[in-house]
RNA sequence: GUGGCUAUAGCUCAGUUGGCAGAGCACCAGAUUGUGGAUCUGGGUGUCGCGGGUUCAAGUCCCGCUAGCCACCCCA
């Protein structure tokens, strides 16, 4: 007989499977737990947004030139999965007017974020962040206090050997000078530069520093550093926050290379990587400050920081240490009817759901085979049904570990399961 | 988007210079006249990823495609 082939999962994307889901809650509870100890609450927008609002805050980068899903929906509006979810808080924070509430606005989110990316270890085309965002206070402040939050919440899902990269990438007053200062560095070099850069030496300067072609690498230590050129509130701001980190003895590697690939970054930018890192793309959490976004979106220019934190990494890692998290059995009880006893299954079971998690097992299968399903379910008891049993609304309970068996009215189940 | 490696049973994989498709685990049935785990017995459950090509003959060699892994790129 043809067979078609069976459907699979589209490329690059993934299941979280049962077994997999203790780390997955772990990591969330433990975000979630951190995020409500620091007064954030949480949030949850849309997948899809205007493509607008996503490019508006980030035409020059990958995530958005390059690798954003991009779809017309039937109505002819122009949408996007989103690469990532602060533009879609900032958007909600105006809209749901939380702008008039109490300032800075502390939220914290959940959700998938979709890049149209090659697929790799670490890296999917649905993933899923842990996001972090303050929104409504230009205090330096803030920044530190949203960095000392994602390195809380790795150090509480048990991750302790941790790497914080910190720089600072000025603002819309002194980066475009620094910028000018950058490209007249370069563009002599123009020609010695890999194809990528010379693209990047007109429309993203910034990007040239963090080039990884090894060729390119002299050029770096001859090139201005922004952290020389900051205007006098982005130099305040920049030691206000490593003030602030040393005062809470947060440990951090200063690295003028790192810079955002999102365009309405401001200010501080950071990076979380494992200790022990050695591939491209194992960052944890980064985030920053990005002042410049409100007004991209076309809403009053209004400040925030935050992160994104990137579940599948931090699962894995959890996995990886080999934790004590295991899943327990679905069902407690599991029963057993004997034959056509589907209607009196039912019952015995609804009746025990009072005290204990039940399944019922309806299969036509020898009770053979089903005290062997009981046994692999790792049900803790079984309650077995024969149509003599049904008939005087009795049951044979069985504790599966010892093996001992009662008979037992029905309504006498819960109080013995309890 | 670029390059390398890979794709055989539900899973992990073996399959020689091209010559009848295999193992372990899992699964099903039985030993036990319906009561699990241990043991034993029996059962292969497969368009060999897809599509072409070479050949008397292709799982095996060649080409294309798809998917996975790894590196680049980029980021979470």
């Amino acid at each position: 007989m043809p067979r078609s082939e069976p459907i699979k999962a589209v490329r690059g994307v993934r299941d979280i499977l049962p077994a997999e889901m203790p780390v997955w809650r772990a990591a969330q509870a433990g975000a979630a737990a951190v995020a409500r100890r620091y007064g954030y609450e949480e949030i949850i927008t849309p997948i899809i947004e205007h493509a607008e609002l996503i490019e508006r805050v980030g035409e020059d980068t990958d995530a958005v030139a390059k690798e954003l899903y991009r779809f017309d929906d039937r109505g002819g509006r122009n949408l996007a999965l989103r690469p990532e979810a602060t533009a879609g808080v900032v958007r909600a924070y105006f809209e749901g007017a939380l702008n008039q509430g109490a300032q800075p606005s502390r939220l914290y989110l959940f959700g998938p974020m979709f890049r149209y990316d090659r697929p790799q270890k670490g890296r999917y085309r649905q993933f899923y962040q842990f996001n972090v965002e303050a929104i409504g206070s230009a205090a330096p402040g803030l920044d530190t206090e949203v960095v000392e939050l994602a390195g809380d919440w790795l150090n509480e899902v048990g991750l302790q050997d941790l790497r914080l990269e910190l720089n600072t990438i000025g603002d819309g007053k002194c980066r475009p000078p620094y910028l000018e200062r950058l490209k007249e560095y370069y563009r002599p070099l123009k020609s010695q530069l890999g194809g990528d850069s010379q693209l990047r030496l007109e429309r993203n300067p910034l990007r040239l520093l963090d080039s990884k072609v090894p060729q390119e690498q002299p050029f770096k230590n001859g090139a201005p550093k922004i952290i020389d050129h900051l205007c006098d509130e982005c130099a305040e701001h920049w030691s206000s926050v490593r003030r602030l980190l040393d005062a809470a003895s947060i440990e951090y590697q200063l690295n003028p290379y790192l810079v955002r690939g999102l365009d309405y970054y401001t200010r501080t930018v950071f990076e979380f990587y494992p200790g022990g890192a050695t591939g491209q793309q194992d960052a944890l959490a980064s985030g920053g400050r990005y002042d410049g976004l409100a007004e991209a979106e076309g809403w009053p220019s209004t400040p925030g920081v935050g992160f994104a934190g990137g579940l599948d990494r931090v699962t894995e890692l959890i996995a990886a240490a080999g934790s004590e998290l295991t899943t327990s059995s679905p069902a407690d009880v599991l029963v057993l009817p004997d034959g056509e006893l589907a209607v009196e299954a039912a019952e015995v079971a609804r009746i025990c759901r009072a005290v204990r998690s039940v399944a019922v097992d309806y299969e036509a299968k020898s009770l053979r085979a089903k005290m062997r399903s009981a046994n692999k379910l790792g049900a803790r008891w079984v309650v077995l049904i024969s149509a003599e049993d049904a008939a005087r609304r009795v049951a044979q309970l069985r504790e599966m570990s010892t093996g001992d068996q009662v008979e037992l009215a029905w309504v006498e189940l819960p109080t013995r399961l309890a």
